[in-house]
DNA sequence: CTCATTTGATTGACATGTCAATTATGTATG
DNA sequence: CATACATAATTGACATGTCAATCAAATGAG
């Protein structure tokens, strides 16, 4: 029963469609002063946030990946490059030999020091001080209604 | 003078991460419906989409770019895709023969009427479904609200 | 007209992302 | 133990994106 709902309305895809270019807009921004700042990528942030914050600085692969909401092919290919400049390093897992752990090095650990403070700034500047105090709590609510309904088992033709 | 102010705090860099994070994962939602529905990527579309409101089905090169936000190097090589799948087709231009038309192929154009509904239905389904009209209404004032605020040339180091 | 500069567009090199194998190891079951 | 299956991670092929040349045609100053 209950047939299809109606398309959006021209307001509802206008506000879509800014919402999509906003979003990839302010993720060029941050990742342009995170590349002049640092000479990383945003990639290379995660990764190297993920370890800073890790026990030992060093984490499965597996692991690594589910924390940054990463494929674990992607993460691969992304250590790969990160370990030829010396930003991490790869171990083999004492207790799994299947495994791999992954490690910070110490250029990593400074490439990310050196990183923190313009990064977190770059986002005050350009995402909080847009805001007013509530549009960042509306904000909050937004993302979260918006994850939640994305986590529902998409409901295709059977509505 | 006005010295530095202070970095998010940590709720609203949470706040910060779930924004992109989310954006992120509807990106890949809605690409991932768009390629199992039609074969088209989200560029694809957009290419399609600017060409099909277009004044005879065709744009200049440059134009086209601007119109869809896209660098024209990264235009051009996604031209070269589009091309060769028989999507799109490009003429000199007659007025300035440094530049380039961009023209609606045939199978462009039946790709794009296929793929238009059911898009707009997963944009229904995974964004405007997931708010209250009151919420989409938020959202549409929080972009804009972010977009003038990245219009603006970003103040670095004189504010 | 001529030469330097700007403009429209493409190209090549390379970073990043996705998908479908592949490899090797762990686990469970008869 | 032996076979089947699941799991951890990597790999290769390819699509996409960025950046810095490159190239040719238009423009503009002398």
């Amino acid at each position: 029963m209950a047939r299809t709902r109606t398309l959006p309305t021209a307001d509802e895809l206008r506000v879509w469609r800014d919402y999509i270019e906003t979003a990839e807009a302010l993720r060029a921004a941050i990742s342009a002063r995170l590349q002049s700042d640092s000479a990383l990528s945003p990639g290379d942030y995660a990764v190297l946030l993920a370890l800073s914050e890790a026990e030992g600085h060093r984490m499965r692969s597996s692991d690594l990946a589910a924390r940054i909401h990463w494929e674990r092919s992607r993460l691969s290919h992304h250590l790969g490059r990160m370990e030829k400049r010396g930003l991490i390093a790869r171990e083999e897992c004492v207790t799994d030999s299947r495994g791999a752990e992954v490690v910070l090095a110490p250029a990593g650990e400074s490439a990310f020091h050196g990183a923190t403070v313009p990064h977190l700034r770059a986002v005050r500047e350009l995402f909080v001080d847009a805001l007013t105090p509530q549009q960042v709590a509306a904000a909050g609510e937004l993302v979260a209604a918006l994850r939640a309904h994305l986590a529902q088992p998409a409901d295709r033709g059977t509505e």
